[in-house]
DNA sequence: ACGAGCCGCTTCCCGATGGAGAGCAGGCAC
DNA sequence: GTGCCTGCTCTCCATCGGGAAGCGGCTCGT
């Protein structure tokens, strides 16, 4: 944090949000990104706008309903844009805004660290495993 | 899997963990730590040991079955250690390992999005709840 | 000696959540 | 018409998480 006046200051500590307390609307964000899907589906889009059926092929395992359930709560907060094209059959676009690609660059780290990790925490699992 | 034949080592080689595929140890592992008590905890033991109560305390909300099956978990894939000592009554702590505070280090830049873009978020909810 | 209390779980019950699969709108092609 | 394609939406049902109560081991007050 940068140098503030004391009256920046008391403005800032009323609108500062805080993750650990259960009411905070920072919290509840928290909540909904802290999500497979939604770390999936970020991670998808990475490399520029899909459609609804190239997502649920390259996400492998999400249900269909998960999936527009997911797609909706990201468009909602302003992370991705749904666009409607009249071909036919009718084609429906995904695609991250501004916001969206900032997330991305947060979630993108963890889904590296799973994948360059691995082999530590399955080591550390049997270790643990091999405990009476 | 502990041991493996050359031919066993050589695809595991060539197989990259891609945590899109829903078999992948790392698509797992993405599942487990896209949690929101997994990123609520490591935040929580950023500045330290703290015992269960203390964690219980810090992190609003979470009941203890959550706390410890969280805690538990955590400990399998070698992210934090759990020490009890003989105190009167017993005391338990938990604290980072090297590779937990590998993992604190992404998922506390999760929890700082959520705090720091919730303005954003919010106007973009109350964008999208003012359509028809 | 007996009861009460503290800490860190563990167990049980029940409501909420997510997956599987079917259905559906609406455009065109046959 | 009948069929087929996409992008949902709905209907079940198994699983998961929250709340509350119990438990074990120890210590302190009376």
């Amino acid at each position: 944090m940068p140098t503030m006046t004391a009256a920046q200051r008391r403005a800032a500590d009323k609108a500062e949000y805080d993750a650990f307390l259960a009411q905070c609307p920072s919290r509840q964000l928290l909540d909904r990104i802290s999500d497979k899907w939604v770390t999936l589906v970020l991670a998808a889009l990475e490399d520029g706008p899909l459609r609804y059926s190239q997502l649920a092929r390259t996400i492998a395992g999400v249900s269909q309903k998960m999936l527009t359930q997911t797609l909706r709560s990201l468009e909602r907060d302003g992370l991705l844009t749904r666009t409607v094209t009249a071909t036919v059959p009718v084609t429906v676009t995904y695609e991250l805004t501004e916001l969206g690609r900032s997330l991305q660059a947060v979630l993108t780290g963890l889904k590296g660290w799973a994948e360059s990790h691995m082999d530590q925490v399955l080591s550390a699992r049997s270790s643990y495993d091999a405990q009476p």
